[in-house]
DNA sequence: CGCTGGCAAACTGTCGACAGTTGGGTGACT
DNA sequence: AGTCACCCAACTGTCGACAGTTTGCCAGCG
């Protein structure tokens, strides 16, 4: 179909662009997705496009049943403060781990970072220490989690959020106070700090969310 | 192929077979998978085994990287570790949930089939305890997390693992004091001893591995 | 006017064939 | 004999076509 001679394979292509047609809500939340027209979209046979779609299910992105409509995931309300609670508990652990295993440099850097973050205030500032703090937990499968599956179904909400409420900053005196039992090799309090941090972003976000918790937050766009 | 009229798909079939080859150790650790002579062997096309290994993949029972084979996982002892802390952590959380959310005569049932379960020791009686608390969290994103990707991982590796070691008699102790703590509604206390519990379990586990973190645990066979 | 049954279009599932890549084996050269 | 380049076989990636199922629509009936 192509002249370009690539090393790596379609599906891997597909899936990306599918990933970013869904951040970008190009692709909304409870949208059907098409096989076929996708395929023709992206000027490549069905094989790929299905691939990718298997993936998405696999990273919880994509809802399907057999020989039914594969469907952009719509979170509901309900569902989207379970996913807090599990950040809750992987998270407040990854901080445990963190306060553990982390060296003293790197919780020097971390402060500086942060500290850059509050005077330049850049978009996924918020999210990059918790990402940052995954990855000092050393443990690959938590990090594969916080950074896969989890960390794309929150950016895929994060706009819907409101996230720049007035929560930034308090997040970052919530941010400084962990980095700090971090650096003091507290493991309880930093594991208490995250999720106590976790769960008042969650009641943030349960503030200005609908009471309903049986329907999808978004898009019955069709 | 065949003149029966099914309404499943046959990748949701070849799936199910492969997990069961995967638990059987007939699909050993490590093991190349190759996508023809399975498909062969189960009489279809390579179609359906394509998508069943990308959904062993995306349960993280299969690895893979691009034009190159596929292997059934292989956890190094390091990797089995950072899988019991990343129990520790969810299934910890899950015991607080179930302490909160548990009605009384659900958890008076539990204590009538963990009896049951001491005198009858039938074989999978310990992880269904910890499903079971699982489920009674009420939190669908656990739920699907526990009984789901770690489920398998632990189901494969199982056998191997010693379970049944002088560590059973330890366990009902355990298990019916974590019971106890959910029944009182001691959210600290079920999470605090479902995690010690996970941790011996882990310790128990790795007295009894290789000291060696660097080498898959199992199946160099080929 | 509402309901039921069946028809047709659309879509998903499956298959066999072809193209591109990787890795190993063979043979020539030093 | 050892080393390097080349070739070949096997396997994965991709494609277009066909089969089975679901769904929405329309006509006929109560």
């Amino acid at each position: 179909m192509n002249g370009m001679s690539k090393a790596i394979p379609l599906g891997e292509d597909v899936f990306q662009r599918m990933l970013a047609k869904i951040y970008a809500c190009e692709l909304a939340p409870g949208e059907i997705i098409n096989e076929s027209s996708l395929a023709n979209e992206f000027g490549v046979s069905r094989g790929p496009v299905r691939e990718a779609v298997r993936r998405l299910q696999g990273i919880q992105l994509v809802t399907r049943e057999p020989y039914q409509r594969a469907r952009v995931v719509a979170l509901t309300p309900h569902e989207m403060l379970e996913l807090f609670q599990m950040r809750e508990a992987i998270e407040g652990y990854a901080a445990r781990l963190a306060a553990r295993n982390i060296s003293d440099s790197e919780v020097t850097a971390f402060f500086k970072d942060l500290e850059r973050a509050r005077s330049g205030p850049g978009s996924g500032s918020d999210f990059d220490l918790h990402v940052r703090i995954a990855h000092a937990s050393a443990n690959s499968r938590i990090i594969d989690t916080l950074c896969g599956d989890l960390y794309h179904l929150f950016r895929m909400y994060r706009r819907r959020s409101g996230d720049a409420g007035g929560r930034r900053a308090e997040a970052f005196t919530e941010h400084w106070q962990i980095l700090r039992a971090i650096q003091a090799r507290d493991e309880d309090l930093a594991e208490s700090l995250m999720r106590s941090h976790i769960r008042r972003a969650a009641a943030h976000l349960s503030e200005r969310l609908p009471a309903d918790t049986a329907r999808p937050v978004a898009a019955q766009s069709t």
